[in-house]
RNA sequence: GGCCCCUUGGUCAAGUGGUUAAGACACCGCCCUUUCACGGCGGAAUCACGGGUUCAAAUCCCGUAGGGGUCACCA
């Protein structure tokens, strides 16, 4: 086979990037640039109802930011434009013509109530909803008493009775349909003159010398209404492959956009400061495995070993734990100073820096991140983990009360804070070395020694490096610390 | 309900007739560390069930059960 690869990412605008519809397009792309193939992005827009603003350039800046790019869409056009479905009414509608001469579609003028009603009273007699076909066979007087009526008909493509459509999946091999089991002959042209999905997809698809079309699993039952059409324009079909759909792990079911337990959205992710390659590592382990037993990649890795045939055939949960744990594996490996950019806008958001931070404050922040840079997962995690630095309020655990009772604590406070009062510089060293003059001075050592410390401190039996901690405090904050400590244990 | 798809540990998964059934996340334990995190080492844990076929089945076939998807003038 020689055709040239080409593939394509068809998203409706009618919100942001899914994380399901990013997986797609990321799967197709990887597809296409294993194989040296065209990548394509269409615009399915033929529903203007469900339209949302700016949906398109948002689906578009979120692929963009994950690292996947296209050789051919709406805004940078291409050979087989346009690529916006609405601007291509003047290729279907002729298509559809043809159709009506050759007696493959007849008009149909029955009412969306009408239909509805025939829907549910096979519903209620247990039956599958489908069109029973009433319009199927109308005289040109019936036709001509309808439109004098002013209804103006939808079109239906007329099922070839008793054929089997048949295709060869690239994941799940081969998939049989029978022409009855598909339910009726289906709507090709609305009534307000836009062609339907099944429709205009393959024309598309045709036009645009698409070769394979790499799709959710819930798009398996279009597929027979597709090939119908191929059939009918005596069209050679482009392979299809259905994957698997994204699952909640907790419901079993697909990921619902909205089910709050997860982050659907990519732009949450790009929101909360994920970076772009964790998240691009991330979905394509979702329903795909490399040979080996590495699981982190670049996008260059994962164009080069991609093969579709390791696609998987059961569904992938979403898996939080895991998008964690790749996250914090290139969170560790980030830039200190480009994680400190990233950080320092979200530090701002919260209040806690000033916008635009001075050469110090930089600095300073540039530690702080460096104390947790190893167990973040995300840039805004930041907030979060270092609060202690922000929020003058000390909360104490529970057991962090417990080690204030301690019988040598109080001797150890008092020790500290003297030496806190005269530490110079007020650095990390000095403070490790005056831990350590405590030490000497009341022969108090170890954890008795470091969680009174911390915790008088910190309000918290875990944490940094202590001495790390102290100097990023401050002495000040440190020495107040202490005393609202101090007043805790007089309280006990 | 019809049609279609799926079924290896808690989760993702490798595996394509003969393996001690990889690996990763999570979990548990130990080590490192003043503590946490990171890291290292180790552990527990899986072939849905029932029939075949075969010398041999997680792998092939048939059933059963369970789960999912889909049945729009949405895409």
């Amino acid at each position: 086979m020689t055709e040239k690869i080409r593939v394509r990412y068809a998203p409706s605008p009618t919100g942001h990037l899914h994380i399901g519809n990013a997986r797609t397009a990321l799967f197709n792309y990887l597809f296409a640039r294993h194989h040296g193939g065209d990548f394509i992005i269409r615009i399915e827009d033929t529903d203007q109802k469900r339209e949302i603003e700016a949906g398109e350039q948002s689906q578009l800046e979120n692929l963009k930011w994950l690292g996947i790019d296209w050789d051919e869409s709406p805004s940078e056009g291409g050979p087989y434009g346009p690529y916006r479905q609405s601007e291509r009414k003047d290729i279907y509608d002729p298509l559809i013509d043809q159709l009506m001469v050759s007696n493959r579609a007849y008009k149909c003028y029955c009412t969306s109530e009408e239909l509805e009603a025939e829907r549910e009273a096979q519903r209620a007699r247990g039956e599958m909803p489908h069109y029973s076909g009433k319009c199927a066979h109308l005289s040109a007087a019936e036709q001509k008493a309808k439109e004098e009526e002013g209804i103006t008909p939808v079109i239906r493509f007329r099922i070839p009775k008793g054929s089997t459509f048949t295709f060869d999946d690239m994941v799940k091999g081969d998939i049989t349909f029978e022409s009855d089991s598909i339910g009726g002959d289906w709507i090709i042209r609305k009534r307000d003159g836009m062609p339907t999905y099944n429709f205009a997809v393959t024309i598309d698809d045709h036009y645009m010398k698409i070769s394979h079309v790499l799709r959710g699993d819930d798009h398996i039952a279009n597929t027979p209404k597709q090939i119908m059409v191929y059939d009918a324009f005596e069209w050679k079909a482009p392979r299809f492959g259905h994957m698997t759909l994204i699952i909640n792990a907790d419901t079993g079911k697909k990921l619902s956009k909205r089910d709050e337990s997860i982050l659907q959205f990519i732009e949450q992710y790009r929101d909360l400061g994920y970076m772009p390659e964790a998240l691009f590592n991330f979905i394509t382990l979702l329903g795909w495995s490399p040979v080996g037993e590495d699981e982190l990649f670049s996008k260059e890795e994962f164009v080069e070993t991609f093969d579709h045939k390791r696609l998987g055939t059961s569904p992938a949960a979403f898996d939080g734990n895991k998008l964690e744990w790749i996250s914090n594996q290139y969170m560790k490996d980030m830039d200190i100073d480009e994680l400190t950019s990233k950080a320092i806008p979200y530090l701002v958001e919260a209040g806690y820096i000033e916008a635009d931070p001075s050469e110090e404050k930089s600095e300073w922040v540039k530690k702080l991140i460096g104390l947790y840079q190893e167990q973040m997962s995300y840039a805004a995690e930041i907030t979060k983990l270092a609060v202690l630095f922000f929020e003058d309020k000390l909360d104490w655990s529970d057991e962090s009360k417990e080690v204030l009772k301690g019988e040598t604590v109080p001797t150890v406070l008092e020790a500290f804070t003297e030496q806190l009062k005269t530490v110079e510089p007020f650095e990390a060293d000095a403070i490790k070395k005056a831990i350590k003059a405590v030490q000497k001075e009341t022969g108090i050592k170890g954890k008795n020694l470091f969680m009174p410390i911390r915790v008088a401190i910190t309000g918290q039996q875990h944490g940094p490096q202590l001495h790390d901690t102290i100097e990023l405090l401050g002495r000040d904050k440190a020495i107040a610390n202490i005393n609202k400590s101090q007043d805790l244990i007089k309280s006990f």
